[in-house]
DNA sequence: GCCGTTTTCGGCCCGACTGTTTTCAGTCG
């Protein structure tokens, strides 16, 4: 059974429910495990029959107990005792825009308003009305809250498709004149899996011009709010995006401070206090000095820090590598010698085959990975001998290498495979399913990687979760495993990539489907700590056999 | 409730914006 999302979530509604109750730290703490959890590559029970619990940052002796109840108990007591103080509905207020704890538990209080639905009713029946610190304004926008409650919801969206959203508004802010510096920050620039709102940076000759033509872009759907450096918008597919305009001299401390993660950022400023420096989004400062705050080498120097990349900037043991000087040298798309999963459409294998070496001759590519399969030509053989010949004629240059891999069902591969001399690698096609017991792959021949995992997504299992006996069988037997940008919510994410890497594993790096996100596929590699060591397809293939015959 | 290359106790990031306010509380990121 899967627990790692189930114990998150239960750990997030003892922090709601704390918060209600004017809680200081200990909703934050509650919630920094959860969000631990969600980031581990690898099941609770397994932590807890290695007696680990306690290595889990953010998890102590009482959070530890806690899960250990539950994974013994299904139950924490604790969460029944407090759920037992509040109805149900109270939690769904503090979800409403603008409306927080404190808030909520007045609405509770004092009118005895427990759900959404029923403050909608207070609202309309004029409850409100005359309650100290309710004014004729925030009455409206506790309308307008509940109301849009039921229209849109905050669901993050996939990498990708915020990429793409965050990319085209960066392009029509930095046509203006007066923007000098512009990057995308948060969770974007850490290159997460699932992005819940665009933050975007810059610095400018004349902020409120650029606060006003952010505001006024025709995807924008609505103005959140609007001031002299910050201003949130809505955009078009329902995303919300901030923009903060900052002094030049600040713009590399605005940049670490809003790219996160919280947790990062958190022990960063505590080891400033403990060196007698104040960092904010502004500068580091020792007393009245500005030590740092130009770029963000600067902001980390003043730490006595080497520049962290922004990928692994999570709180998991990225400071305390820095600090060592052990930061891992993560892998670079510059690194990625090329690409090996491309499917060539039947009927049309040459023509795909010229594109594909166009553009890898643009992208430096050393190789091209063409991928045939049993279903997608009667004789694989003869077809690669088809392409190789085709491949020698293009008049491309200069001309990469071309690689063909042949598609096996992981069931069907069979020690044979391995030696067909007619291809360079083997792909393996997986199931939705863990790898059965006993399930071999030729263990010899040339190399081997699992296609994109398609892991089945039913259940709470997070996807590292999942991926855990994937990623046990892929190490034992040296098969490498696909990352595409598409594939992390039900493939290989970067806590299963970094558990993999963490046991000697491999990946291919791959840039999905429609051939554009290399570089995001990248991003999601360098934040599972993967190195070039790591990525099959950073080297280069061992050169063709000679008595192959092969025109390249 | 968690945490510690000066701490096992005393901290916990901190500033922008909004609405309701004569000086601040709540929310958000």
């Amino acid at each position: 059974m899967s627990s790692n999302t189930e114990v998150a979530e239960r750990l997030q509604r003892i922090a709601d429910l704390l918060d209600l109750k004017a809680e200081k730290f200990k909703p934050e703490a509650y919630r920094r495990a959860a969000r631990s959890i969600l980031g581990l590559g690898e099941d609770l029970t397994a932590f807890r029959s290695r007696g680990q619990l306690d290595e889990i940052p953010g998890v102590g002796e009482a959070i530890r107990k806690k899960i250990e109840e539950y994974l013994t108990t299904g139950r924490i007591e604790y969460l029944e005792r407090l759920t037992a103080e509040v109805p149900p509905g109270v939690v769904e207020l503090m979800g409403l825009p603008g409306l927080g704890p404190k808030t909520a538990a007045r609405l509770f209080g004092e009118l005895g308003v427990s759900s959404p639905a029923e403050l909608g009713d207070a609202i309309g029946t004029g409850g409100l009305n005359g309650l100290a610190g309710f004014g004729p304004r925030k009455i409206a926008l506790l309308k307008e809250a509940v109301e849009g409650a039921r229209a849109v919801s905050p669901a993050r969206r996939p990498l990708r498709e915020a990429w793409t959203i965050a990319e085209r508004i960066r392009r029509a802010l930095a046509e203006r004149t007066e923007v000098r510096e512009l990057e995308i920050a948060g969770s974007l620039r850490r290159r997460r899996e699932t992005i819940g709102d665009i933050d975007l940076l810059a610095t400018s000759t004349d902020p409120p011009a650029t606060i006003g033509v952010f505001a006024a872009l025709p995807e924008v759907r609505k103005v959140v709010m609007k001031g002299p450096t910050k201003c949130t918008v809505v955009v078009e597919p329902g995303v919300q995006v901030d923009l903060r305009v900052v002094a030049p001299g600040s713009f590399g401390a605005a940049l670490q401070y809003f790219t996160g993660s919280k947790d990062h950022n958190i022990k960063l400023r505590t080891r400033a206090r403990d060196l007698g420096l104040k960092i904010n989004e502004y500068g580091v400062d020792r007393g009245e000095v500005r030590v740092g705050g130009r770029d963000e080498t600067e902001v980390y120097a003043a730490l006595g820090l080497p520049w962290i990349p922004p990928e692994i900037r999570e709180d998991r043991g990225e400071l305390e590598a820095a600090a060592a000087g052990e930061l891992p040298d993560l892998i670079e798309a510059g690194q990625i010698r090329g690409t090996l999963h491309h499917h060539l459409p039947p009927g049309a294998e040459e023509a795909e085959l010229a594109l594909l070496a166009r553009e890898g001759a643009r992208q430096g590519a050393a190789y091209v990975g063409a991928v045939l399969g049993p279903g997608e030509a009667a004789h694989p053989g003869d077809l690669a001998g088809a392409l190789r010949r085709a491949w020698a004629q293009l008049a491309v240059v200069p001309r990469p290498r071309l690689l063909i891999g042949l598609e096996l069902s992981i069931e069907g591969a069979s020690p044979g495979d391995a030696s067909r001399s007619d291809f360079d690698y083997l792909v393996l096609r997986a199931g939705a399913s863990a790898p059965r017991v006993g399930l071999r792959p030729p263990q010899e021949g040339p190399p081997r990687f699992v296609g994109h995992l398609a892991l089945d997504p039913g259940g709470t299992a997070t996807p590292a979760e999942r991926a855990t006996p994937w990623i046990r069988w892929a190490s034992e037997n040296r098969v490498a495993l696909e990352v595409t940008p598409d594939g992390p919510t039900d493939g290989l994410d970067s806590n299963g990539i970094r558990a993999l890497v963490e046991v000697g594993g491999e990946i291919v790096v791959s840039p999905g489907p429609d051939r554009g996100a290399l570089g995001l596929a990248v991003g999601l590699a360098r934040r599972g700590w993967a190195t070039s060591r790591h990525v099959l397809n950073a080297r280069d293939p061992p050169p063709p056999a000679p008595e192959r015959s092969r025109p390249t």
